[in-house]
DNA sequence: CTTGACCTTCCCATCATGGGAAGCCCCATC
DNA sequence: GATGGGGCTTCCCATGATGGGAAGGTCAAG
């Protein structure tokens, strides 16, 4: 089917992995240094395909970097113990459980408050009166938060 | 209660924002440059710690550090219609939404996984066979990963 | 006057990703 | 054979909010 050695981009249109993206694991030592031609271009193989498309997969399911090296371990090591690719897989779900219940909780929180503000010309915001009110517990928990994106003026 | 003229570190402890972001936030112009004692130490009043608990409190609340810039402005302007301030509420809770809704396809595509994999010592993994199928489509949005935290040996 | 806690600025790291510049390479077309 | 355009290389920079830490000045208590 595809040919037996791709440039990076061709590499990266069939796996959905930016050409940016491969370079960069391949210097963080997430990819071993790929093959290269005597111009010094990168080439890739039907192998290296399947290892890009796995990365692909596990970052779309929000596994970390780390924990992606480590999975690819247990991948390439036929005689690994399921168990250790379950406790991965485990963590990762604890620590999605975790920031959706930090989000939730936000995300109630606003939607009260919006209710309760009428949304008008008027200046009176229930929304400002929370923000400003100072009896707010020190919440000591990690943030996961930002992205409202909108411009400063 | 309090005194007049605080230092950072005192505003930090009284604020729960930490003297760093204090510092932060003036370099960036979230925060008008502090009054200086003549040795070039900062000093805030009660105002200021006012403001710092409010974008305390946003901080908690997702909003990115954009966003507390328009509600302060808007919580200074007495005349504000309220209709922004429930504008920019409403636009976060859509984005705290969004991500909810992408960690939620996560989280319950890894427990399907979770759960048929037994996890034990032999090799077989329902997980890895995941991550390693070719047939996966594309997910072109935008992706809010990360965090799983393991050393990549 | 010493000591220790606190302040100042400046640089670096995170985590994964993209943008862009400068320069080389390859292929097709004239 | 020259030329042009697109792809490749490396290198630097930015993101967003936060912390760590160094080097050096300041203040207050002893």
């Amino acid at each position: 089917m595809s040919a037996a050695s791709l440039t990076i981009g061709e590499a990266a249109r069939r796996t959905g992995v930016s050409a940016k993206m491969i370079r960069w694991y391949e210097a963080t030592g997430l990819l071993p240094p790929a093959a290269r031609s005597e111009a010094g271009y990168r080439h890739y193989g039907e192998a290296d395909l399947h290892t890009l498309r796995f990365i692909r997969r596990a970052r779309d399911l929000g596994f970390s970097v780390n924990a992606i090296a480590d999975l690819l371990a247990l991948w390439r090591d036929r005689a690994r113990p399921s168990a250790g690719v379950k406790a991965i897989a485990q963590e990762q779900i604890a620590n999605l459980r975790r920031r959706i219940a930090e989000m939730e909780g936000m995300a109630r929180t606003l939607e009260h408050l919006a209710e309760a503000c009428c949304g008008d010309a008027r200046p009176d915001c229930p929304i400002l009166d929370d923000l400003a009110a100072g009896d707010h517990p020190p919440a000591p928990q990690r943030r996961a938060r930002g992205m409202t994106g909108r411009g400063a003026g």
